[in-house]
DNA sequence: AATATAAATGCTACACAATTGCATTAATAA
DNA sequence: TTATTAATGCAATTGTGTAGCATTTATATT
């Protein structure tokens, strides 16, 4: 409570309040995860790095206002159970996701686009998500 | 029963048999349901159109199965709940799937090819799937 | 046609992700 | 400091899918 304030969390509490978000123990620690996971990370994710600190539906109510403000995206990556990331400047065009098959990580790859894909006469396309599956860096 | 056997149904019936499936009356009408949809369908749209006839972990498992023998490819278009689609020829390779906004219902585009994409060093892509969002052609 | 065998089914219970209503508590504004 | 509003915890509930096991059925064999 003391303690002299970390810039990260001076960054946290900025976050929340760019998007009018109360400054609670839960978003914070909640938000503080995320930025510094690499890659995307579920409910379970949250409630073992968290410990029962707080009830599964505050965890999953938390991770749904981010996603409203836009802080964090969703990825499906198939395995049952949402994942979540920090949306970063570069990531906020559709980019691709990578799950690996061996550490079973998603990946997000701001840096790959989407590419544009024509659909048959009639459909008309308003976004797109593109999972892939393989072996990521860190396994390869 | 007695009833002379539509040509439909011999194509069913050869097709489970050229997979060493017993023809069983789940397996035929979930089979038939699947053969006859524009769309794929979901556990919940059998289970409507067939009434109780039969039990979910039939169902569930009739499914799997089919999907095991490569008749029918699970398409996961983010709403929770797997749905599948007979897979034709054209579609054998990796196709785009589709998903309405307006009617929800979940489309195979067999024509429409997943794009290539070049992964950041160190991934390595073994496969792939795409879902669109947007307008389908009914509802356009 | 009767029988044997292996597979499919129905039932019940369970697992897991996620949501909801509601009373209580905490964060911010006044 | 108080009032207001939003967030939380708890318990129950929903939704999707799976699993064990006794029973039934499809098919192959006699
Ligand atoms: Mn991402
Ligand atoms: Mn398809
Ligand atoms: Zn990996
Ligand atoms: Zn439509």
């Amino acid at each position: 409570m003391s303690a002299a304030m970390t810039p990260v969390n001076k960054d946290i509490e900025n976050l929340l309040r760019s998007h009018r978000l109360k400054r609670t123990s839960a978003r914070m620690e909640i938000l503080s995860l995320l930025l510094g996971s690499s890659h995307t990370i579920s409910y379970n994710d949250i409630s073992d790095a968290l410990g029962d600190n707080f009830d599964k539906s505050t965890v999953y109510r938390t991770l749904n206002s981010f996603e409203e403000k836009g802080i964090i995206h969703a990825v499906n990556d198939g395995t049952g159970g949402i994942k979540y990331a920090v949306t970063r400047e570069e990531g906020r065009e559709a980019h691709v996701h990578f799950k690996c098959d061996n550490c079973s990580q998603t990946y997000c790859l701001p840096d790959t686009k989407i590419p544009n894909v024509k659909a048959p006469r009639g459909f008309v396309i308003k976004n797109s998500s593109l999972l892939i599956n393989g072996t990521c860096k860190y396994c390869s």
